[in-house]
DNA sequence: CGCCAGCTTGAACGAGGTCAACGGGAGTGG
DNA sequence: CCACTCCCGTTGACCTCGTTCAAGCTGGCG
C-alpha cells in the first residue's frame, strides 16, 4: 500500500534515505506547521500508511501544469517554487513553499502550476483517494483545509496588487516583507533571511526582469536597507524603512 | 432569529421586496450554480431560517476590506466587484462577483477587500456562526466549499500570470475570454457579453489605466475581433482570434 | 587555469502611463 | 424644447519606468 504510486513517479526515491521507508507523522518535525497538525495521534498513524517519503534535488520537477494530481505533498524540509508558463517562455512564479506547506489543489482535474524543488527538497507525498478519504472523514481537517485555502486566495490577492500596481521597488520591499513574516510562522529569524530562489525567480514572481530585480536590491542596499550575506542571506536592516517602501 | 444582524447592516432592506422577508432557498433561482446545490431540501429549508435578503443599488459598499467578517454572502442576481485600495489612492479590483457567487472569506479574521455592487445587486445574506455549524455538520458542503476556494485560487493566479506577464492586449483578451467563459457557466450567451464594469474597473481589474483601456478595445474593435453594442454589451466576433491574442 | 552560470552595471529603447483636450449621452432646470 | 452640466469614454502628444541588449564581473567546479 505504501507503494501504490511508487511506478508513476518522475524519479524513485534512491539511497539510504530509501531503507527507512515511510517514517510515523506522528513525530514529523513538521507536524505542528501542517495540515496535519488537525489530526489526532490516531489519525496520524493511519495516516503514516498512506504516506511516503520523497526526496528532490534542485531543479527536480514534482509535477507540471496539466497533470492530473495523482497525490497531495507536503514539504517537511526544503524550498519549491510554482510557476506557470506562456508558450513563447515568458514565467510567473505564483507561489513559493517551505517547510509544513502544503500543496493544496483540493478536488481539482489538472494542476495549474508546474512544481519544482530550488534546492534538496524533502516531502510526504499522501494518496490522493486516501487522503480525500479523510478529509471527508474529519471536520477539523476540512476546516483547516478550507482555511488554508482562503489564505491562499488572500496570499494571491496580495500579489495581484503587487503585480498590478506597485513599483518595481515597492515589490521588492513587499517581498522582503513576506519572506519575514513567513519566516516567523516557521520560527525562523525574520531579520536574517534564507532566500533560495535565483534572481530569475524573484524576477518571475514579482513580474519583472533579473535585471531589474539586481538594480532595485543594489538601491535597497545604498539605501542600507537591506545587506547580502553568504550563501542565499539577506539581513534586514531596516524593517520599518522597509515597510514604508512596501506601501500599501 | 431573521432579523439577528439588522442593527449591524450598513442599510436595512427597504421597499415592498422587504414584506416578503425571507424567502425559501429551495426555490431560490441561484440555488443551482451557487454552493446551496450541495445542500439537500431538508438542509435548505433549515438554511433560510439563517438566511435574510439584502439588496444593493449600485455604488453601494456591502463591506470594507479590513472589516470583520459577520456574514456570508452569496449573490442572487446582479454585480459585485471586489477591491483592494493603496494609501495613495491606486487600486487593485481582485475580482467580479455575478449570479450564484459566493464571497468566501471563510474563516479568516478580517475581510481582505472592499465589495461594492456595480449595479442593483441582490444578495443572501448567511449568519457567520449559523453558516460555520452547517459547513462543520455537512461534509458536501465542506467539499463543495474547498473545491470553490481551490478554483479561487487557480484563477488568482492565472490572473497573476496575466499582471506579471502579458501585455495590454492580451489581458484584454483575456478578460474578454474569461468573462465568455463565466457566461457559459451561467447559461448566458458567451458571445454577447454583458460587461457591466465600467474602464476604470476593467483597467483596475488588469493593472492598465482607463486610456489603454480605451485604446486597446478600438484596436480590438478595429481587427474586427470584438463590437460595442448598447447597454455595456460586448459581442465577441472572432472567438478563434481573441484566443490567439490572449497568449498562454 | 579555464569555463560556465548567475549576477551586476551601463546605454538605448519602447509599451504603457500621464497630461490634456474633446465628444456624446443622461439628467436637470429654465 | 433647448441650454447646461456631469460623467464616462476616446484620442492625441509627450514622458517615464522598466525592458532590452550588451558588456563585464564573480565564484564554483572540472
Amino acid at each position: 500500500m505504501k507503494e501504490i504510486n511508487a511506478a508513476l513517479l518522475p524519479q524513485a526515491q534512491g539511497g539510504p534515505a530509501a531503507a527507512n521507508g515511510v517514517r510515523p507523522c506522528v513525530a514529523c518535525e513538521a507536524r505542528g506547521l501542517a495540515v496535519c497538525g488537525a489530526l489526532s495521534d490516531h489519525d496520524l498513524a493511519e495516516l503514516s500508511d498512506v504516506s511516503r517519503k520523497r526526496t528532490l534535488e534542485a531543479g527536480d520537477p514534482l509535477f507540471f501544469e496539466g497533470d492530473e494530481p495523482g497525490a497531495y505533498y507536503v514539504v517537511r524540509d526544503g524550498a519549491i517554487k510554482l510557476y506557470k508558463l506562456m508558450e513563447d517562455g515568458r514565467r510567473q512564479v505564483v507561489g513559493f513553499l517551505f517547510k509544513g506547506d502544503m500543496i493544496g489543489e483540493t478536488y481539482r482535474p489538472t494542476y495549474n502550476f508546474t512544481a519544482e524543488a530550488m534546492e534538496q527538497t524533502e516531502l510526504c507525498q499522501l494518496s490522493k483517494d486516501k487522503f480525500e478519504f479523510f478529509i471527508d472523514g474529519s471536520a477539523a481537517l476540512s476546516r483547516r483545509l478550507l482555511t488554508l485555502a482562503s489564505s491562499g486566495v488572500a496570499d494571491a490577492q496580495n500579489q495581484m496588487l503587487l503585480l498590478g500596481r506597485k513599483t518595481a521597488k515597492e515589490r521588492l520591499a513587499s517581498f522582503l516583507l513576506w519572506m519575514s513574516e513567513h519566516a516567523v510562522e516557521r520560527g525562523d529569524d525574520p531579520l536574517h533571511l534564507y532566500v533560495p530562489m535565483s534572481r530569475a525567480d524573484i524576477g518571475d514572481y514579482l513580474g519583472l526582469t533579473i535585471e531589474t530585480v539586481s538594480r532595485t536590491i543594489t538601491k535597497l542596499k545604498k539605501d542600507g536597507i537591506i545587506e547580502l550575506g553568504d550563501r542565499s542571506l539577506i539581513h534586514i536592516k531596516n524593517l520599518s524603512g522597509l515597510k514604508m517602501l512596501a506601501g500599501d
